[in-house]
DNA sequence: GTCTATATTCCGATAGAC
DNA sequence: GTCTATCGGAATATAGAC
């Protein structure tokens, strides 16, 4: 991996542990063993890092979707769930979450790019549910897109919310998700 | 209002808004027409007064559960969505989602304090369920704590992710979470 | 592309006068 | 209880050598 990817890499994990104004370049130098100044060559600002984050996560998620294209809506929901997943793993929380918080402190570019991703995660997620229903695998009455808001506000305050309560809560709400979705008698 | 409630109010408000790391005293001796360092008097780290906030946000939730004791759950629910309800006239997020994310960057005493109250709103949500289940007034299977655990992160990430998609996301997931409770057939 | 060195700004915090 | 003055530290960022 070169630098640049193993710089997006961390900063990325720091975000998403620590928030974005609790991480420094410093932190970024210490664990690639560079200097501050190096990463300033790749990276001019903190916002210009800020945004290049966003858009991995972006290629992520299109690289997400793409992978899951051929399975079923169910598959398609779960994969989407790994997002949580693997944040939960490392005690991160989704980097939607975590900016989100600091969204009025951060440059404009920032705010664009980070709603561009909510955007295309709600739009997925309201295709997947609108699918599953069409296939009779998930049952719900709500609107697809109001749907898959709630969906989404499980899984995104799920990570958050388990710091605090049980580390077990994050798995209880993520299943008690997927079973509502294919609960009949709705 | 004496001066240390009102610097408690306004940093209340400003970690609503911008995040614990993003707002500084001088952001409070502003709006105060104070000098930075008399803040110091009242309180002598960031710390004490990040604690003080959340104790205040413990207080106002007792008075809060205080003063529904009356209603019937479908009240207490309602109740305690004005918590997020009140957050979102202001654009601002709920406190215990916004010092979640900066959780591993702040005190232990601040860590400490945050998951005392994040039990509290668990076990009072959790209760109010309970009450109104036996009531024949809510309907759900789950276990009650579980239950709780749903409309929490729907609320809580309610508020952050309105910032991203749309305004009226926040009522319509609201709305989701009552009508939800009081549907039969499930 | 990484380094040393440094500029600049801001923040939390303290001492001591009033 | 608020003020002025100041300290120490950390953060983002830049210039220029290698």
């Amino acid at each position: 991996m070169d630098t640049r990817a193993e710089i997006i890499k961390i900063a990325d994990g720091l975000i998403r542990e620590k928030s974005y104004h609790a991480f420094s370049f410093s932190d970024i130098s210490q664990q690639l063993k560079i200097r501050n100044a190096s990463i300033h060559y790749h990276f001019p600002s903190k916002t210009d890092l800020g945004i290049a984050i966003i858009r991995d996560h972006q290629e992520k998620l299109a690289k997400l979707i793409e992978q899951s294209e051929a399975k079923n809506a169910l598959g398609k929901m779960q994969s989407f769930l790994t997002i949580y997943s693997a944040a939960r793993k490392d005690n991160q929380i989704c980097l939607v979450g975590s900016l989100v918080t600091d969204f009025y402190t951060v440059d404009n570019r920032i705010q664009t790019e980070l709603k561009k991703l909510a955007g295309h995660i709600l739009l997925w997620v309201t295709q997947i549910l609108e699918e599953g229903k069409a296939d009779g695998l998930f049952h719900f009455t709500l609107p697809p897109r109001t749907k898959a808001l709630m969906v989404i506000t499980n899984m995104l305050a799920a990570v958050q919310l388990t710091r605090l309560t049980n580390t077990h809560d994050f798995e209880r709400i993520k299943e008690t998700v997927l079973k509502d979705l294919t609960r009949k008698n709705q």
